[in-house]
DNA sequence: ATATTTTTTTAGTCTTACCTAAAAATTTAT
DNA sequence: ATAAATTTTTAGGTAAGACTAAAAAAATAT
């Protein structure tokens, strides 16, 4: 069945809310997340039950059904593929992407993704280090931790972010704070948690749990 | 001021139809491309004439003014682009892109058309020989002429096509009249008009003066 | 246990872009 | 010049996807 722009918005919205719990999606949660207000929500979930794309029970919230996994796994696919071509291919940086992306994310075209993919030569990650869900629609697990979690004198790599807004990733350039890059953690100050750290070896910096929290490591 | 999808299509058609014409282009021309009713295409035709990109009068026929026109030239500029891009870098085949760049056309990003257009290398034809509008608007005309208006013995290269469907340039494709392709008019037939050609010095081929009229071809 | 607050749903509108049917204007034929 | 045919516009509706305000249900506090 055919898939609205509207449609394939609020499935992804679902999806990406569903992957922290197993229990259903609040309504107003996937109000704040579509930028819209929770009746007109509740609207489009009843329409999206109809299509047999998520179940839904009054006041008990939303989950995908198998169907609406699927189309939320495509989405984020091409979304991933097209950051990839962005950076890899236009040279943009990852923190100019994510709003185009979110257009072509969009285009309906089996074969387009096909030699997409092809032509970028079948990456398993997007620029921001999240593994980008294979044709048959798996995707892999994000196997990265939060630098937050990591103990001082701990080395590790750079690997993603935990979140993909312009500010946060460009905040994380301006620190050099890029994809592969190499932190050791000096200190961490037990009274905000904020850490000092190094990155490839440079003079040493400060970074606070918020930051920490968002960047993805590998020890 | 932002334009939606239906709009951008018209001011596209719209472009299209002037493009043979000084006089103003009807309701049904407008309809039949648009894949919709004359009484839709009035209702849209009044509500781009208040957004000033259309100049409209009730049984007059419409016209673009020149905001409208630059819209057109923006969106033609973006098809075309794509066009190359999926033929020079994906692979496709040129019958197979129209449908998908239809799509991409609508993308809202200068600095990605900016940059694309810089890694097709600045392309000034598109897969089908048709010009693409530069940045600030300015479209190169057709110089190259129809196959059928050339006369018997007559040498000239394919440098583009009048008409982009699918099955049109399947059959181009099938007789190898490609971009590019070598050709040599060895008789016309005063009968239907139909050619006798040798394309790139192989066995001669007959073509209809329909599809004569659709090559376009520089002598 | 009851009252209050918060969340969610329903009811009623709005806008965009389409539709059909009927009316009006224009064009073509006699 | 009139009549007939065609084109275009108007009038009135529909579906998608949003909104606000009000009602209902659920969660939280007293
Ligand atoms: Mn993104
Ligand atoms: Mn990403
Ligand atoms: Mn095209
Ligand atoms: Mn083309």
């Amino acid at each position: 069945m055919a898939t609205s722009l509207a449609e394939e918005n609020y499935l992804k919205i679902i999806y990406r809310l569903s992957e922290n719990t197993e229990l259903g999606v609040s309504t107003n949660a996937v109000a704040e997340l579509a930028q819209t207000k929770a009746a007109s929500v509740t609207d489009m979930l009843q329409k999206l039950a109809e299509k047999g794309w998520v179940i839904y029970q009054k006041y008990q919230g939303v989950r995908l059904t198998p169907s609406g996994q699927k189309i939320a796994l495509s989405i984020i696919r091409k979304h991933r593929l097209w950051e990839v071509f962005l950076v890899e291919k236009l040279g943009y940086n990852w923190d100019e992407v994510h709003e185009i992306a979110e257009q072509l994310e969009h285009i309906e075209s089996e074969s387009l993704i096909q030699k997409l993919d092809e032509f970028l030569d079948f990456p398993d990650r997007d620029p921001h280090g999240d593994p980008i869900p294979t044709r048959d629609g798996k995707m892999a697990d994000q196997i990265y931790q939060p630098l937050s979690e990591l103990k001082e004198k701990m080395d590790c790599v750079l690997m993603g972010v935990a979140k993909d807004s312009a500010v946060f990733l460009q905040l994380l350039t301006k620190l050099d704070l890029n994809l592969g890059a190499k932190i050791t953690i000096l200190e961490i100050n037990s009274f905000d948690r904020s850490l000092q750290i190094q990155v490839n070896s440079a003079s040493p910096i400060f970074v606070s749990h918020e930051v920490a929290k968002n960047i993805l490591v590998k020890a």
